[in-house]
DNA sequence: TATTGTTATACTCTATAACTATA
DNA sequence: TATAGTTATAGAGTATAACAATA
């Protein structure tokens, strides 16, 4: 399920598929919630060079979790394979770097540079007017609700 | 993001996320519960050979809707190259069928039969017990809550 | 001239297995 | 012997363009 259809966003098709046993399915929900944020997302991404995947894993290079590749793939749920070429590309525009942790010299800490934090604040602003959009059905109340929701099921 | 990773769903790590920026981001946790959402209902609908894509596809076959392959493609936001694949299948089982429409020779329009009405029905309760398992962690009220919520963002 | 279903093709994403260095 | 990061590769999913039949 993704974002490719040719004339879809038509109000009216979409009023009839409400009406179907499908609309009330949660896991159906999702998936079009994610693919339109996930699509919202990466189109205002876009003008900085990143992805969500990207943007997700400078935002916890920012974090003070200090992650490992390892934790970044369990966090993501991404293989660690992928996280390399994400680390990569982060690093290869010094928004991250590779540290080797002190603890385990076979794990490599991922931490962000001080142009990866301005950059990441510069995103982050530009997502969170992304979720503006696709959440603009909601009041803001309910929008807690939803977020708070949400949160209960993914941890 | 994926439900790719290799050792995860170790509560630990997911605690620690938890207390991360990126954790209170609806985007986020929306990727998250597709991913989840979706990967439990495709190992449920893997004992009927069916992915969540053809399930509805199906249910959408099922209902009054009587959607064209054009309207299922917006239904879905596939690709209408995609619906061809999804129908070719489902009619190969002959759980459904590709019908003239009279008012458009151009479109065909995708019935159930009624094997496949049977056999929707089944695969019916078994996501709907994959979405009980997704949703484990919400009590009742805040699943009806939930449900609201998504379907609002959604339509 | 535009649209529906279809085919073909290229591209991205995801899954898997191997390799190296450390543990 | 097992684990972290890496590489390579195959497979699934997605995007795009073209074509025949019909509007």
């Amino acid at each position: 399920m993704s974002d490719s259809a040719t004339t879809a966003n038509d109000s009216s098709v979409q009023e009839r598929l409400a009406a179907s046993d499908l609309a009330r399915e949660p896991v159906f929900l999702a998936i079009r919630l994610s693919s339109r944020g996930s699509a919202d997302a990466n189109r205002a991404l876009a003008a900085l060079g990143l992805k969500v995947r990207h943007y997700a894993v400078l935002a916890l290079a920012c974090s003070d979790l200090r992650p490992t590749q390892r934790e970044l793939s369990q966090f993501l749920y991404l293989d660690p394979s992928q996280i390399v070429g994400l680390v990569d590309e982060l690093e290869g525009r010094q928004l991250v770097q590779r540290r080797p942790d002190p603890r385990d010299r076979r794990s490599k800490v991922i931490v962000a540079t001080a142009s990866g934090r301005r950059f990441y604040a510069e995103a982050r602003a530009t997502v969170s007017t992304a979720n503006e959009e696709t959440l603009a059905a909601l009041a803001p109340d309910d929008r807690d609700q939803l977020i708070r929701l949400l949160a209960a099921v993914a941890f």
